[in-house]
DNA sequence: GTCTATATTACGATAGAC
DNA sequence: GTCTATCGTAATATAGAC
């Protein structure tokens, strides 16, 4: 039922030109011109298929979100150890990284200027939270070091999961699956109290 | 000498808040007008103090990447195995990382639509492949795990560092050395061949 | 060194023809 | 659905008084 010809524009394929454009120029950079160039067709086009410039940094950053919130309810699903849960969130996690990678790197990037960011920055926190709470429950059942500031070692996970934004681009030589692995692995092995 | 009032702006103080301001709302989204506001002074006043927005951002990273470069000529001169080399420079970058945290913060968030970015962007690049030498080093003396790719390990590994920069703040609680110790027995007991 | 006023350009968004 | 033309605002930067 998908049309052969596919040359206009729908809310979802304009959408992955803009954020592709966000994420090089920066979102406070990009003028709807910019906008206009990359697509195509004229500024005024854009304003045909949505409210502004603002409603396609919602619809990225919801995108985003809405793979990370699903990782969480996965992990809160898988039995085990609490220390298993965090192996798996930190996994999945670096997945939806990369699946979403224009999406994700868009939001991990948002400073809280208009209402949009700031909802962005708050489900962020909220997200941050979560995955505190299981590496607490880790380390209360003693599988992770003791010497660890949890708080500390979760900004650092985390830290570490985010910065593949920065220079993953799909399929140099490197899967999800391989990402995942250095990143659970190097991770870990610094925090399991039990040593290989 | 230092005169006792110090009530008027010089280049230095009214980069300070400059910098600031440029980390709350990002280089892009602040305006002179918030500029202004922010320093107490008008938006004229500014540009008798400097040439312009860009001179401010010129000034920033400048100020962030002396000190990086710093760390790594230190770096080139500490004796002994590569490996010791490598937990040296990731300790003074954090060390560098939290003595200037407006500065590197700002660096770290650069994006290149201007030549001044784009030069921030080049420099920076040239850092990451320094220290990444370092560790190719340290894994050729058999200090690192043989199975972990080089490349990969050194972009986790200050992908970890730099993410401090988006939540760490002036002494709640955490000093550059606890801060320091945390993130190289996370980095390196994940990494070394031979474990404790 | 700081100000008010203003020149000039760029931006987000709309109007209305096709 | 796309366009050209344009409105109103906000941006960077300058002029010139004090």
């Amino acid at each position: 039922m998908t049309t052969a010809k596919r040359d206009t524009y729908t809310p979802e394929t304009l959408l992955s030109v803009a954020v592709q454009v966000f994420n090089e120029r920066g979102y406070d950079g990009t003028s709807m011109e910019h906008l206009s160039k990359a697509a195509g067709i004229s500024k005024s086009s854009i304003y045909h298929h949505v409210a502004g410039k603002e409603e396609l940094l919602q619809r990225a950053v919801s995108r985003a979100l809405d793979g990370l919130f699903a990782v969480l309810e996965e992990t809160g699903a898988v039995r085990g150890r609490a220390v298993e849960r965090v192996e798996y969130v930190t996994r999945r996690t670096v997945e939806v990284l990369v699946a979403e990678l224009p999406y994700v790197t868009l939001l991990l990037r948002v400073r809280g200027n208009t209402r949009t960011e700031r909802w962005a920055l708050e489900r962020r926190r909220e997200f941050d939270h979560q995955v505190a709470e299981l590496l607490k429950a880790a380390a209360a059942d003693g599988d992770l070091r003791a010497d660890v500031d949890i708080r500390l070692a979760t900004r650092l996970l985390f830290g570490m999961v985010n910065s593949l934004v920065e220079w993953y681009r799909p399929h140099p030589g490197t899967t999800a699956d391989q990402l995942a692995d250095a990143v659970v692995h190097m991770a870990l092995d610094g925090l399991r109290t039990v040593r290989g």
